[in-house]
DNA sequence: TAAACATTACAAGAATTCTTGAAATATACA
DNA sequence: TGTATATTTCAAGAATTCTTGTAATGTTTA
């Protein structure tokens, strides 16, 4: 992740209807919900709901499939991790203590590293 | 933090020089840095870096602090902490080993939990 | 107090993003 | 095949944010 990917992200979810997708996305877990229901879900017409969709997409932080007549979008959680890693990325200069005691840990585990 | 807060946080977060401004904060520490060497840093102009840096400041990311004739910023990791827990909260129903063993745990310790 | 330095405030044009509705596309079902 | 459902595409006006230069503020040092 480089730091144009990384504020295409985040732009991505500095919208209020688009973070309440992407938030009940990551609730959602792998399965998804489809557009409808996510419409629904944020209070936002059909039209409104495909372009927010679109932009999440277009980041990389979800992903569509077709089911059916239905498109159903979930989190690419993975992108999530990068991009999460990448803002707390080489914090304090390597001492993450001085910055509370549990940001290093967090962004390992964000890493996929389990210790 | 709710909705809206997290939408000016990463809203300032989504721009490039801000972006840069802010791991390179991330990077310095609580002692942060002068506004007159992050500009510098992140080749921006006074100006420039002036209203970026009161950007980042009004979303409660970072801090100043005047020092002599200098004034210092720093990042504010405990809003940062808030802001990253957000985006993964109650992610997959409460079974984040759906999208990846370590997800779970890297909130948990964003949000100073220790185990 | 005067001069120099660091930083911010203000203003206005440029660029981008948001919103809305109508029409188009794709799939399912009778 | 024809109709209903789900979703997207397109276009254009509205709103917001970005950029740049100049002037103003507060602080230090001589």
């Amino acid at each position: 992740m480089d730091n144009t990917e990384a504020v295409t992200c985040l732009a991505a979810l500095a919208h209020d209807q688009r973070l309440a997708i992407f938030r009940l996305l990551v609730r959602q877990g792998p399965s998804g919900l489809p557009a409808g229901e996510i419409a629904e879900a944020v209070d936002a017409t059909p039209t409104g709901a495909s372009f927010h969709l679109k932009e999440l997409d277009r980041a990389g932080l979800i992903h569509a499939t077709r089911v059916g007549r239905y498109i159903r979008y979930a989190v690419h959680f993975d992108k999530v991790r990068q991009m999460l890693t990448f803002l707390t990325e080489d914090c304090c200069q390597g001492n993450p203590e001085l910055c509370g005691p549990t940001l290093k840990k967090a962004r390992k585990l964000c890493k996929g590293e389990t210790k």
